[in-house]
DNA sequence: CCAAATTCCATTGACACCCATGTATTCCCA
DNA sequence: TGGGAATACATGGGTGTCAATGGAATTTGG
């Protein structure tokens, strides 16, 4: 499956468009033309990105197709009250926006969005695997420190997520994965 | 399965590529085209080698495909929308490259990694089994010093690994290259 | 009729593709 | 067993193509 990966630099020009890097665009080409059956009609699925504020950061968090039926079915499978439900569909989704690219794959992103995540005119697209984000260069700096070292705590984590079965350190696993 | 293994120095041409040894190239292929079936459709799979800096030594990490999807894997485990996650998918995805092989087996490494692992223009293919490393030749032969100290005091652990019953006396010194 | 936004076009530069040369192996045959 | 040819691999460079960017032109709505 195609990921969002790596960290690209752009900014905005004089009349709001940003250019989504060609490395994005393809990753969001298959999510939103390969939902389920893979077969490749030329045009099929929405043409541009959905983006939406992070509910965590200062950054707008953006993706494919697929990332937007994937919050909708997460939203679904969660036991909540259907107040609480409705709460969070309604700030997951009343705050989202598709984004439609233009002729040469550029978009205009929406202010409280830019507000939001801070950005005047730079600003980076950072992969995330299934999503991605865009950050103020400045902001992510700092998150990225913030990250790196939280992701270091958890690497007693991250190993037992990574070998679910049992299996003594250092052993490589007989057979794949999946 | 594949493997990555021994140790080969390649250089930076003046366009910034590197020849992908092709010990390691086959290897690649084999990951890349093998994520489950094992079939062998002729072009099947992505074609070059995923890449990111190592979290915790001075050099380049990479593989194949199915690095990358264990490490999609490992992150689906954790809750959406939690700082956790986004932190660890920020830190892996982030600053990991996909790289195609131009005609030749050549790639272009990203400056950024070329600088975390203090590349100019000479460098080492480390073979680590399921994945690879890329060092400065410099570096590495420290490196290499140290890793030898750690595997040296863990013998034991090794001898209980290989064989249950009975145990030879002395590892066999199986070096000697350079 | 003006303001704003969208579509279209042109320039720039980086990168992917292609081929040509050099070098080290391997394989075959004398 | 040695020589020689054929192959595969590494390396360097020229060229075409595509992505990014800035601006012009055309449409839309107020």
């Amino acid at each position: 499956m195609a990921m969002f990966m790596s960290t690209v630099t752009s900014k905005i020009d004089a009349k709001g468009r940003v250019s989504v890097p060609s490395v994005f665009r393809s990753a969001i080409l298959a999510q939103n033309s390969s939902p389920n059956s893979g077969q490749a009609a030329p045009h099929e699925g929405p043409n541009g990105i959905f983006v939406y504020p992070s509910f965590t950061e200062a950054a707008i968090e953006g993706g494919g197709q697929s990332l937007m039926s994937d919050i909708g079915a997460m939203v679904e499978r969660l036991d909540l009250f259907t107040e609480e439900r409705d709460a969070l569909a309604a700030s997951l989704f009343a705050d989202s926006h598709h984004l439609a690219f233009d002729g040469d794959g550029r978009v205009s992103l929406p202010a409280p969005l830019l507000a939001h995540a801070g950005v005047e005119k730079e600003l980076m697209f950072v992969g995330l695997g299934t999503k991605f984000q865009i950050w103020n260069p400045a902001s992510y700096a700092d998150f990225r420190s913030k990250a790196r070292a939280m992701a270091l705590q958890q690497r007693g984590l991250l190993r037992s997520l990574s070998s679910p079965p049992s299996a003594p350190p250092g052993l490589p696993p007989s057979e794949g994965k999946q």
